[in-house]
DNA sequence: CAAGACTCGC
């Protein structure tokens, strides 16, 4: 196989591509692209496909595309690497895309590129898409049974879909399951909040002799984190020092994540000054963890600590403390991160353009929000949203409603958050009449099934507007249970409209979900008091006082020339950048 | 075939 005397052939160069792959290394990885299109092996589909996964490996997905998109002999890899490298990306969306034109293309597709699929849609979650794969899977399986490999796939994308019942059925089925297959069981156990039995399961697992390894503990940490499970965080925690695993920094990484996740700040913090290096996943850990518990301060003051202590913060980092400011509202600070990101030359991607535009547009600064928008090269879901819901903020309702025509027209598909925008964009904007076409044209046009949230904000878009009992109706009427939020809607318009017969109705209804809300308590007291019903104020005031309520000390806060002033239940810490 | 932080809605 040489050429042009060459001593390199297309077997070794596939081989140092996947090295530069694993290091990273971009700008060899193209040296040798341009190697190989000078001895003419570029034409070679083990070549091009090896090219296609040193791109998306190393991020260029725009570079892999082209190169998928020129190959005149495409197979059954080049297509699995295309869809692995966009869902790795987290680009699930060109991923699917790419997946469908495989279908059309009559391209069956290998054991290999089941198995990326199916983990593809372990991140996609979406149960019914989840049982088309598995239909697909078993279609193109040839064997009665399924692969240990791909059986556990159907078993991590099923439990992280929410489908417990189909997972624990395949995992049953498997006779010899292995430390993979019990890790992502039990992780979808506690994902799914049923804690008891993944502990039971955990048991099991040892009685079995089967042993965790540390992605099995690192699963279940960071599963903690996701459900917000204190204890059973707390039990591995010590299940790592009791059992000599080591604490290596992903352990420390995922506990600081966990803690955080958790409210437990201090745990948090005692874990990250105890490790002795520290790389920039944890400095974020920890000040995501300060962010999680509205520490505005404290996660500026780590971040100054960052910068002295030699670790480069990077984009992730920017993104944590920009949505800080986007909370707090303080926008000379969000700028002053802007200024920062340009001057150290930070890479803005996707993620951190939308936490921008975000921050510009519910700050206020709406011009520079578009400003940010009209100059990005690529637009997400995502960034359309956030463009959406800042200028819906703000009472621009029409801009909301003219932005998404523009955002259909450029081929971006709406999701829900889109409708939960709009919908609130029309709110605040007293757009009635548009708010229910808005909601026609989700349910009717594009087949989306709304969300308990949607119905709250048509229940505030209708409430807002005075029609108490279309809101009323519509509560009733909702295929879901009614939560606080939907009640708590129809009781702010009572409010806002005087009619207390209807907020007694809301409140009612508010009272029974969460007997132990203060603030509906005080609301309904109100209520009565209004409607002179001193007996039954006394009654609420008696409950309250009985379940001792306690309210979390709320805040607000404002930036007065740079400055954060905080405002803690009447009282005020002031915070200087 | 299992793990690693971040954006959009409430």
């Amino acid at each position: 196989m040489r050429k042009n005397g060459s001593e390199v052939d297309n077997f070794t160069i596939p081989t140092i591509l996947k090295a530069c792959a694993q290091v990273l290394m971009t700008r060899l990885g193209k040296e040798i692209h341009g190697f190989a299109i000078k001895n003419g092996l570029d034409g070679d589909a083990y070549v091009s496909n090896a090219l296609i996964q040193m791109y998306s490996e190393c991020g260029s997905l725009v570079s892999a595309r082209y190169l998928f998109d020129e190959m005149p002999n495409r197979d059954v890899v080049s297509w699995s690497t295309m869809i692995r490298g966009y869902h790795k990306g987290g680009l699930l969306e060109e991923a699917l895309e790419v997946m469908r034109e495989m279908h059309f293309m009559n391209v069956r597709p290998s054991e290999v590129a089941l198995i990326s699929m199916v983990s593809l849609f372990t991140d996609v979650a979406d149960v019914e898409l989840g049982k088309a794969i598995h239909a697909c899977v078993v279609r193109n399986c040839k064997d009665e049974k399924l692969g240990v490999a791909i059986a556990t796939a159907l078993i991590d994308m099923y439990s992280k879909c929410g489908n417990l019942a189909y997972a624990k059925q395949l995992f049953n089925r498997l006779n010899q399951n292995s430390v993979v297959s019990w890790t992502v069981m039990i992780s979808g156990y506690i994902r799914c909040n049923e804690i008891n039995e993944g502990i039971r399961l955990f048991a099991e697992m040892i009685e079995e002799n089967v042993f965790p390894s540390e992605i099995t503990i690192l699963s279940l940490i960071i599963e903690c984190g996701f459900v917000g499970d204190l204890q059973l965080g707390r039990w591995l925690h010590a299940y790592i020092l009791r059992n000599g695993f080591e604490f290596s920094l992903a352990m420390a990484n995922a506990l600081v994540d966990m803690y955080g996740k958790c409210r437990e700040i201090r745990s948090a913090r005692t874990l990250f000054d105890g490790m002795k290096s520290k790389d920039v996943m944890i400095w974020n850990a920890v000040i995501s963890a300060y962010a999680q518990a509205h520490c505005i301060d404290k996660a500026f003051e780590l971040f100054i600590h960052m910068k002295v202590s030699k670790v480069r913060p990077n984009e992730v980092t920017m993104v944590g403390l920009l949505s800080l400011c986007t909370e707090a509202g303080a926008l000379e600070m969000g700028k002053w991160l802007h200024t920062y990101i340009e001057k150290q030359g930070l890479e803005v991607d996707v993620i951190l353009k939308t936490a921008l535009v975000d921050m510009y547009a519910k700050c206020g600064d709406v011009n520079g929000a578009y400003r940010l928008f009209s100059e990005a090269i690529y637009r997400d879901i995502c960034m359309w949203n956030a463009m959406m819901a800042g200028y819906g903020m703000h009472g621009c309702g029409e801009e909301a409603l003219i932005f998404f025509i523009d955002m259909e027209r450029s081929g971006v598909k709406p999701n829900d958050i889109t409708f939960i925008g709009l919908l609130n964009a029309c709110s605040h904007a007293g757009l009635v009449t548009e708010g229910k076409s808005v909601f026609d044209k989700m349910v009717h046009g594009l087949g989306l099934v709304p969300k308990i949230e949607h119905y709250g904000c048509m229940v505030d878009l209708l409430g807002r507007a005075g029609l108490l009992d279309e809101a009323h109706e519509m509560i009733k009427s909702m295929p879901l249970r009614p939560n606080m939020i939907v009640w708590g809607a129809l009781l702010a318009a009572s409010k806002l409209h005087k009619n207390p017969s209807m907020g007694e109705i809301a409140a009612t209804q508010i009272l029974e979900i969460e007997p132990q809300n203060y603030g509906y308590n005080v609301l309904m007291s109100n209520i009565y008091a209004v409607a002179n019903r001193w007996n039954d104020v006394a009654g609420v005031r008696r409950v309250m006082k009985e379940i001792r309520v306690k309210k979390e000390p709320g805040f607000s806060s404002v930036e007065v020339n740079g400055l954060v002033h905080k405002f803690i239940r009447g009282g005020m810490v002031n915070w200087k950048s």
